[in-house]
DNA sequence: ACCGCATGCAAGCACCCACTTGCACACAAG
DNA sequence: CTTGTGTGCAAGTGGGTGCTTGCATGCGGT
């Protein structure tokens, strides 16, 4: 069954760019070489289609996850925070597009942030984790560490295309600048940088 | 010529909820009690008008600046911070629908990131000063600091009605937070804090 | 009293929208 | 061979869209 597929992908694209209005059933159709009609038959209607074709891309997304024992801070976080910084880069036009959405249609927010709720609560982890371990000081709030470092790979991974005046010069420039920041803040461990 | 801020109050508020096409000019008309028809002779399309009213929108925004001569950093951010925050909260909405649409509609992009830049080069300057003055410490990237601060408030304030389980729990707090582990990792005189 | 100007109102234009219906075809399973 | 299933095609529904036209009305300045 090609076809669904097909439709759920020239969904999401037209989605990404479009907006919930701006992708109408004859653009999806017509992407995927597929009659309007039968898009209806398939998926009933556009709303069913859109939600679904939402689902399907935040389904397969971030399971990026820093490792059960905190070693080398520092590798672990940039190795992880490039891959995520990724991952967000890859769907930038889609996030910006729900962001602005969901007011409209708050049946997408759900389906749509369940990974980053995942992704926040496995670098608290990682850093209380570390903490315990000593790898870190002992003061500084974890949480405002890991809201600030994910908001900052959020950010620069979604506006990087669209306002280039903002952002750090390299995309790899301004991961490691937002490590090495956190870490600093983190007082990792005492002098074992700079 | 009461008319005229009418029109583009009601189109700013419209484009903040329902984006460049949920924004017809019938719903405008009808919003700011005024008939279709004058709207095209005022303004002449409804693209014009658009422009001009994100463009009024952003005009009447931040001139919130820090001190010339930093002293009680933490004092003065956080201030700074809180009034800042405050400002894109206020307009969360149509930050978010500017995010979505500038793909479609680069012309929004520059009118509406003018001031967001202009408060991050003040926000350099602040800490530049700051570390001329031996009030933070030599270490560490000025400008991953000033990003990630910003890029936290901004994500903070515009999710925060919409996300709420992706924020810290009260806007003081998470302000605070970002103040706090912003000048950690700048490494606030020694041990003036804690 | 006259004029110009801003506005309202009613109607309409051509086009796009989501969605439906009815009919034809192909192909695979019984 | 028949039957069902998935698909295409053509047409149409009622409604929304940006925008225009023609005409009436009020109101302030000369």
């Amino acid at each position: 069954m090609p076809t669904r597929k097909t439709l759920l992908d020239a969904t999401a694209q037209l989605f990404a760019e479009l907006g919930w209005r701006g992708t109408t059933t004859r653009r999806i159709a017509e992407l995927a070489g597929v009659n309007e009609v039968t898009l209806f038959r398939k998926f009933g209607s556009k709303e069913s289609l859109l939600v679904e074709a939402v689902r399907c891309q935040a389904e397969g997304a971030m399971q990026d996850q820093l490792p059960a024992k905190p070693a080398d801070l520092r590798a672990e976080l940039l190795t992880w925070a490039t891959a995520h910084h990724g991952h967000l880069h890859e769907r930038s036009g889609m996030i910006r597009t729900c962001l602005a959405e969901f007011e409209e249609h708050p049946e997408l927010a759900p389906v749509a942030t369940e990974g980053a709720e995942r992704t926040m609560a496995d670098m608290l982890r990682y850093l209380g984790e570390a903490r315990r371990l000593g790898l870190i000081g002992q003061n500084g709030s974890l949480e405002a560490a890991t809201v600030m470092l994910m908001n900052a790979l959020f950010m620069d991974a979604i506006t990087r295309d669209v306002l280039p005046g903002c952002a750090l010069v390299s995309t790899g420039d301004a991961v490691a600048a937002f490590v090495d920041h956190t870490l600093r803040a983190l007082a990792l461990e005492p002098r074992a940088h700079n």
